[in-house]
DNA sequence: TAAAAATACTCCATAGGTATTTTAT
DNA sequence: ATAAAATACCTATGGAGTATTTTTA
């Protein structure tokens, strides 16, 4: 299971639409198609309903959704926390540089 | 950012040391370090002192600590609960089987 | 028939391993 | 002298893309 699957995830549900959804990310439609499939086959059950244009969020899939959201919400706050304060003792100079 | 990073640093910070988590996860020591150094570089600062065989966590490491451990939690409750809630629907036979 | 997802394929980056070197106790 | 982390190097996997085919409203 990987972040970018977890993104992709929230952001085709959100969608409702996996063009939508690589155009919003900046990924091509395939590469969204891929990521859903593995996530899909890492959690063992079809997320979403795709028949032809229609796409609808499986029982599975709507259990999983607040979870994704959420983990993708905590880990964009846990990058910005961390960064802002790294940022802000470099400029004391006891901060722990990198490299 | 990646979930394997963040299980990774979880366990270095646990046991203090990179062999033990090394082994705990069952990677090469070598594997955990680049995890580590990937980690350290996307946040943009180091996250263990380690100078010779003593490993502590700085403060930024101390700050990402429990959202790593909150991360990876959730994680793990979500793809529990998904997984066995699908193969209750599977007995059921109105589940979306995969494949 | 047109819009959208799936598939086939190609390529390249990188994750992980083994072996070795460096470092600090 | 030794235990542990860093580094060098290699390989295979898979992530992402383009192009095409399939599908259904």
């Amino acid at each position: 299971m990987h972040l970018q699957q977890l993104r992709a995830f929230c952001e085709v549900a959100n969608e409702l639409s996996f063009t939508r959804a690589a155009k919003n990310l900046y990924y091509a439609q395939s590469s969204v198609t891929a990521q859903i499939h593995g996530l899909e086959e890492v959690i063992g059950a079809r997320l979403f309903d795709r028949s032809g244009r229609q796409v609808a969020l499986t029982p599975a899939g709507l259990l999983l959704l607040p979870y994704a959201q959420h983990i993708v919400e905590v880990t964009e706050e846990a990058r910005r926390s961390v960064q802002e304060a790294s940022r802000a003792s470099e400029s004391v100079g006891s901060g722990a540089r990198l490299k």
